[in-house]
DNA sequence: AAGCCGATCAACCGCAATGTT
DNA sequence: CAACATTGCGGTTGATCGGCT
């Protein structure tokens, strides 16, 4: 059957639109209402199809949008309702009065996105980072060996020394996580390496570690203190740069304002209050 | 001064969902 | 119920601007 244009092609301007044009669109929904955006640019005298026109109005002119730089506690709100709710923008744009859902994923691509990359969060999943690394499948190879000792000798000499290193660093952090990823999403982390499709889904439910996965969490720690103590694995070098591992196509080393303030971010901090009611978000 | 480059964001496109006939 | 129209949404594009060389 074949989908009918929104709008006949011809004749059509598509573009920037000028303030003769935007007066027009404001003077008519003003008096008319917004209607059926279909035949609203020919009524309203504009060379515009109508779903321009909509978007128009509705990202841009109309008198209820906010302008402006976006407040911490909005950005900290985003991050929050992303984490629940992906990339549903016009649900997150519900939930912060005066901003659109345009705007609201503009700001997400081009500032937060990088600010938490730069953290170490996927910004897909608002877990940390790891599978640049792939810990587990390093580390779980590396702990299976009889000799243990010998193994990470001739691992540190095959492998980047400086992941080795950073691994050693990160464990720790890990087993003292923020409660939002409490056991379910780094315990995860480590046991199932992170795959890049299953990076593009959000995570929907969370798994319950078993005694046996705790117990070999906790001999990896151990045996990763031995090899630190040992000096198995030299300092990290001057060059090895953190950013180039965990950098993505969208990443910049570029600092923006934001996070150049001297705001405390709590973003890691995902504590929902008592009252959060995630089907008051969903359709 | 001119050119390059990256960041930003308004606007567009295609598709899905929903409504209407 | 099918066909078509309309609306809403999310991903992507491209014009513009400012900083840098």
């Amino acid at each position: 059957m074949g989908r009918s244009p929104c709008c006949d092609k011809n004749g059509v301007k598509k573009g920037p639109w000028t303030a003769e044009e935007d007066q027009k669109l404001i003077d008519y929904i003003r008096f008319h209402g917004p209607g059926n955006w279909r035949i609203l640019p020919k009524n309203a005298g504009l060379q515009r199809c109508g779903k321009s026109c909509r978007l128009r109005w509705t990202n841009y002119l109309r008198p209820d949008i906010k302008r402006g730089r976006f407040s911490f506690e909005e950005e900290e709100t985003i991050i929050q309702l992303h984490s629940v709710m992906g990339n549903k923008w016009s649900a997150i744009a519900t939930r912060l009065p005066g901003r659109t859902d345009n705007e609201i994923k503009n700001h997400w691509n081009t500032h937060i996105r990088k600010r938490l990359i730069r953290s170490g969060i996927d910004p897909v999943t608002h877990s940390p980072r790891l599978d640049l690394l792939d810990l587990s499948s390093l580390l779980g190879a590396l702990f299976n060996q009889p000799n243990f000792s010998s193994a990470a000798t001739h691992a540190s000499s095959l492998l980047n020394p400086d992941v080795l290193r950073l691994a050693s660093l990160l464990l720790p952090q890990l087993q003292n996580p923020n409660p939002m990823y409490a056991s379910s999403n780094l315990d995860q982390n480590l046991q199932t390496p992170i795959t890049s499709s299953e990076c593009s889904q959000p995570q929907a439910e969370s798994t319950t570690p078993t005694n046996n996965e705790t117990s070999s969490f906790e001999l990896m720690n151990a045996r990763l203190d031995d090899v630190a103590s040992a000096d198995v694995l030299p300092p990290l070098s001057e060059s090895f740069d953190l950013e180039s591992l965990m950098s993505t196509p969208m990443s910049s080393p570029q600092q923006d304002s934001i996070e150049a303030g001297t705001n405390s971010s709590s973003f890691f901090d995902f504590g929902f209050p008592e009252d959060f009611i995630l089907d008051d978000f969903m359709f």
